[in-house]
DNA sequence: ATTCAGACTTGGAAAAATGTTA
DNA sequence: TAACATTTTTCCAAGTCTGAAT
């Protein structure tokens, strides 16, 4: 950031952005640069012993040199021809390669879709042409797709309710008047209920970008207005008591409510926060204050604290109280009309204003987020629907009737100058539809993956570049998950990359590693500045095509300079309409689940056993996706816990069998009715202590394996849940044992419509 | 072709709610 | 019944992708 306002004072009279950032990228101190990079690399050798690293800590503070050691910009040359020089070099060496070593290359048994680290087996399978599949023109396999997509009829056979929504409302007051009639009153609320679970998923949907035709709310809710701290608490300058003004007391204390977390002792969060607090002081405040560190927040802090634990202390009564409270606001705000529909809104609060928290190494941590009043705020709804009524004495900043957007509510946010949006719950009709849709995209990419994959080993052959890169590119993506990739501003955000984004310096070539031939080791930082390390053998073509990709590039220049995501996208989009990047992680992660659910599950196990292998597929794909979380804080305890009450159990079998064998050796004696009882009952107590161990056992191993990995967004959003709904139904396990309330009510499209054969 | 705003999905952490134990 | 552990929900940042403007 620092840096970079530096140059653009400089160079001001000219170049546009992109000219900017290359500048930037290609003065940077290599060697340096890259001495730290091996130093790194040291480390997460050291730190690894699976194939996946998951420690991001030691990642971080070596990216963040990567701002820090940019150099001054010299020479106007434009970037442009530069590339093109280079990229002209590229070629010429390319077509002596590809003619010298073309030649020998063998067809390996590897098929380029070897299992991603830890996962037993998978998507080997679905390379090969599989019997069931044809590999079909795109646009036949869309049509396809439609009839698939199409609400089925089977369940609405009585009632007949596969109508327009136009339709729908009399559609409503029929049923209505049909129950009333038929049902006893005491049956009345339970079929009341069922009926307001309405299955959009047997209606027809919009079809030219339409979203709703009706849509009424209330409104958002607005940030509570900040209280100033009582007298007794103190802020200090430099040891003296310090009253300030309101308006600076509230950004201080975000600042002090935030004392005990890691943020606050970060150099850059610090200054952010800094500056932008003395924005808000009074003149006085701002001449007096000048130096953060001989600010005391110490009082504020604990003032939060008690003010928490105060909270938590409540009487029962007030704590009813308040929730009562909540449950109001909820049912007044948390919901709107959508086409006659009364749905769930996702989250009707506006964001209160604070400190904004980047993740990881972000130039703009600490920066305050501004209080958002309702004249910042826009409105969208239906002409003719009852428009929210903005806060007393305020005034909406527009209100829009867009019918092709899904948000309720949206304002611009002061940090990233970003739009912010309200819109609905996941269990609503236009997410479930959008989600829906997704799987099916993803499923048809199944029908032509196998082409898709032909096709782009026969383009790393390309003479072209792009064409070349593209191909690895997607490799890439297709076999490791990996996001697509699009650029971003520097010095806006972290510095992070996904596939098209990668740099030079983001991955190592072997030409042997681990007693494997051509490996490529990939260490960068993916989306929220989580790291991605992951060793993998690729083709021998894929190899030399990187190697080529690499020559003459400095570690901080673009793997694949030649292709960007839009080019990218435009060429999927080609191959089969629908597709894009990230279809393949959503296809791959669904594929792998099915086959490692197939695999994992053993029929012969309890249901214990049996969720603990569905668990381990949906690690499988967590790990394919590289979800990772922090280790839990209490994650040893726990585990130390768990194994207490494993113990203890052991100690209770030990004890059940002692009283089996006595039961059993005075049945021998007296061989009477009573005895005979006893043991069974004992044979009984026994069978049931053993499974509670078996319970705790898997519990264990299910905690232990998943220490790092988080399940939760591959579960949410890349696994289709007809396939986890089918599962659960072949083996005859609740649903409830896999999915939570809310994930019940996410997935009751899947619910309603998988069966036991249902096949991804 | 490139840039940019906009809209929407995806992501882990943290807070809140709920369950369990001493 | 408080303290602690675990699960669920909320929060909001950070991606992807589209389409319009230039």
């Amino acid at each position: 950031m620092r840096e970079r306002n530096h140059h653009e004072r400089i160079d001001s009279h000219k170049s546009s952005k992109s000219d900017e950032k290359h500048k930037h990228k290609e003065h940077k101190h290599k060697e340096h640069k890259s001495k730290e990079r091996d130093k790194d690399r040291e480390k997460s050798k050291h730190s690894s012993s699976s194939s996946k690293n998951h420690s991001n800590s030691e990642y971080k503070e070596s990216s963040e040199k990567r701002h820090k050691e940019k150099l001054k910009h010299r020479d106007g040359s434009s970037d442009k021809h530069r590339h093109k020089n280079k990229e002209k070099r590229k070629e010429e060496k390319e077509k002596l390669h590809s003619s010298s070593s073309g030649v020998g290359d063998k067809i390996k048994k590897e098929n380029g879709f070897t299992s991603p680290p830890r996962i037993k087996q998978e998507v080997d399978d679905e390379y090969l042409p599989s019997v069931k599949v044809e590999n079909k023109p795109t646009k036949r396999a869309r049509i396809d797709d439609d009839v698939d997509f199409k609400p089925k009829k089977p369940k609405i056979e009585d009632e007949k309710r596969t109508k327009k929504r136009k339709a729908e409302e009399v559609t409503k007051s029929k049923k209505g008047k049909m129950k009333g009639q038929a049902d006893g009153a005491g049956k009345k609320k339970k079929k009341k209920e069922e009926e307001d679970k309405w299955k959009w998923w047997e209606e027809e949907r919009y079809t030219d970008g339409v979203k709703w035709k009706f849509l009424e709310h209330k409104g958002p809710v607005f940030a509570p207005p900040y209280i100033p701290l009582p007298d007794k608490v103190k802020f200090y300058y430099d040891g003296k008591h310090m009253k300030l003004s309101p308006q600076a007391e509230e950004v201080a204390t975000f600042f002090g409510k935030m004392l005990d977390h890691e943020y606050t002792t970060k150099d850059i969060f610090r200054k952010n926060f800094f500056k932008d607090w003395r924005k808000e002081m009074k003149p006085e405040e701002k001449s007096t204050i000048v130096d953060l560190n001989k600010c005391d927040f110490e009082e504020m802090n604990q003032h939060f604290k008690d003010q928490s634990e105060a909270r938590k202390q409540m009487s029962k009564e007030e704590k009813l109280k308040l929730k009562e409270e909540n449950e109001k606001l909820l049912q007044e705000y948390g919901f709107c009309i959508m086409d006659n529909h009364k749905e769930r809104i996702a989250n009707f609060r506006i964001e209160p204003p604070g400190l904004f928290r980047g993740r990881g190494n972000h130039p703009k941590m600490g920066m305050l987020k501004r209080r958002i009043r309702p004249e910042d705020i826009i409105i969208n709804c239906s002409k003719d629907s009852k428009v929210p009524v903005p806060p007393h004495g305020h005034k909406w900043k527009t209100i829009r009737h867009d019918n092709k957007v899904t948000w309720l509510v949206s304002w611009t946010e002061n940090i990233q100058g970003s739009i912010k949006y309200i819109m609905l719950n996941p269990s609503s009709r236009i997410k479930g539809e959008k989600d829906w849709q997704k799987y099916e995209t993803a499923r048809r990419l199944k029908k032509c993956v196998d082409k898709i994959r032909a096709q782009y080993r026969e383009d790393w052959k390309s003479k072209e570049m792009k064409v070349r890169q593209r191909a690895v590119a997607l490799y890439f993506i297709d076999k490791l998950a990996l996001r697509a990739g699009n650029e971003k501003e520097e010095g806006e955000t972290a510095d992070t990359v996904g596939c098209c984004s990668l740099r030079v310096e983001h991955i190592k070539l072997h030409t042997e590693l681990d007693g494997q031939e051509y490996m490529v080791e990939f260490d960068f930082l993916g989306k929220d500045s989580i790291r991605y390390y992951n060793k993998v053998p690729v083709e021998k073509r894929v190899f030399k095509n990187l190697q080529l990709f690499m020559e003459n590039k400095q570690p901080e220049d673009d793997l694949f300079d030649r292709l960007n995501t839009s080019i990218l996208n435009k060429h999927l989009q080609e191959l089969m309409d629908g597709l894009t990047a990230k279809v393949f992680r959503t296809y791959n992660a669904s594929i792998t689940l099915q086959q490692q659910l197939k695999e994992l599950t053993n029929p012969d196990e309890n249901v214990a056993a049996k969720i603990l292998s569905y668990n381990r597929a949906n690690r499988a794909v967590a790990i394919l996706c590289n979800h990772q979380r922090a280790p839990p804080k209490t994650f040893e305890k726990s585990m130390q816990n768990l194994q207490t009450k494993i113990d203890a159990k052991k100690d209770q079998i030990g004890m059940a069998r002692r009283e089996l064998k006595g039961a059993k050796a005075d049945h021998k004696v007296k061989k009477d009715e009573k005895t005979r009882k006893s043991v069974e009952s004992k044979k009984k107590a026994l069978q049931r202590v053993e499974e509670q161990l078996m319970k705790l056992e898997v519990q264990a191993t299910d905690r232990e394996e998943n220490k790092q990995i988080a399940l939760g967004t591959s579960k949410l959003n890349y696994l289709d849940p007809r396939i986890s709904i089918a599962w659960c139904k072949k083996w005859d396990i609740q649903t409830e044992k896999i999915y939570n309330k809310t994930q019940r009510e996410k997935f009751a499209w899947a619910i309603d419509m998988a069966d036991e054969d249902y096949e991804f």
